[in-house]
DNA sequence: TATCGTTATATTTTTAAAAATATAACGGGC
DNA sequence: GCCCGTTATATTTTTAAAAATATAACGATA
C-alpha cells in the first residue's frame, strides 16, 4: 500500500492480511485445514474417536469428515476397523500421507504470501 | 504437485485452489469482500438501503457493516444523510476509495496465487 | 460367550446466525 | 404541516449449524 493509503484505519493492534485456503471440487471445498489436521491425528493415535477429542471435535463431525473424504477419494485415505483389539482403530494410507504433505507445502507458500502482503500493508 | 500424487482424488469437475482473504484486527476480521462490495454499491446508488438491495443483504446487516467500519477507522468511511430529498442517502468519503482499490490490487494478487496454486495442482 | 473400546448411525437438544418484521427519527420539498 | 424515502434501532421469527445423547455392530481376546 503506498503512503497515502495510511492512517485510514484505527490500529490498536497490527492490523495484517489473513486468510484460508482450501481444495474445491464443483464450486465446494472438500480439504481444507480441519480434514488435514484431522489426518494427522488419525495418524498419530490410529483413532477417529481420539484424533476428534484432541481437536475438540464432536466424534460424529469427525467421523462425517473422514466418510466424505474417502468418498471424494478414488482409493481410502482411512482404513477405519470395526471390533477386534482395543476395539478397533484407524489407520491413514499413504495417500493420505502424500495429501498432507501436498497441503503442508501449500500452506507454507500461502503463509509467506501473507507475510509479504502484510509487510508491504503498514495500514 | 509432483507426479506422484496424481489421482489420489476423484474429479468429475475440475479441482482447484481456492481461499479468501480479508484485513484482521486483534485476530478478527473486518474488511473482506463482503464490505468492499458493499462500499461500491453504495458508490453506485448513493444509498444504503439500495446497496444493501443489489448484495440481497438485509438492510440492517449492511447498516451495521457501516456502522462497523465507520468505527474503526479514523474516518468516516460512508457519510449518511438522513432526512432530506430522497429521504436521505449516502456518500462514500476518498479514504473509502483507497481502501476500494488497495483492497482491489490485493485481490488481484491473491487470484494470481490461486490461478498458479490450481495450474500447478493437476491432482 | 462376555468384555472392551472403537466404529457407525440416528435422534434430540442446544446454540448461533440469519432473516423478517415493525417503528421511530430525520429534513427537504410541496 | 404533511409526504416521502432513507437512516437508525429494537424485536421477533426462522433457519441452520453445532453439540449432546443414545445405541447397535463389530471382532480379537480372555
Amino acid at each position: 500500500m503506498d503512503q497515502s493509503t495510511k492512517h485510514i484505519l484505527k490500529r490498536e493492534p497490527a492490523i495484517r492480511v489473513n486468510g484460508s485456503l482450501w481444495l474445491e471440487s464443483d464450486g465446494k471445498r472438500f480439504f481444507g485445514p480441519g480434514p488435514v489436521e484431522l489426518l494427522e491425528r488419525i495418524a498419530e493415535t490410529g483413532s477417529i474417536s481420539e484424533a476428534a477429542k484432541r481437536m475438540k471435535m464432536s466424534y460424529k463431525k469427525a467421523w462425517e469428515l473422514v466418510s466424505a473424504l474417502n468418498e471424494r477419494s478414488v482409493n481410502p485415505l482411512v482404513v477405519p476397523r470395526t471390533g477386534g483389539e482395543h476395539g478397533g482403530g484407524s489407520t491413514i494410507t499413504d495417500e493420505a500421507r502424500e495429501l498432507i504433505d501436498y497441503h503442508r507445502h501449500l500452506r507454507q507458500r500461502f503463509a509467506a504470501f501473507l507475510a509479504e502482503e502484510t509487510k508491504n500493508l503498514k495500514l
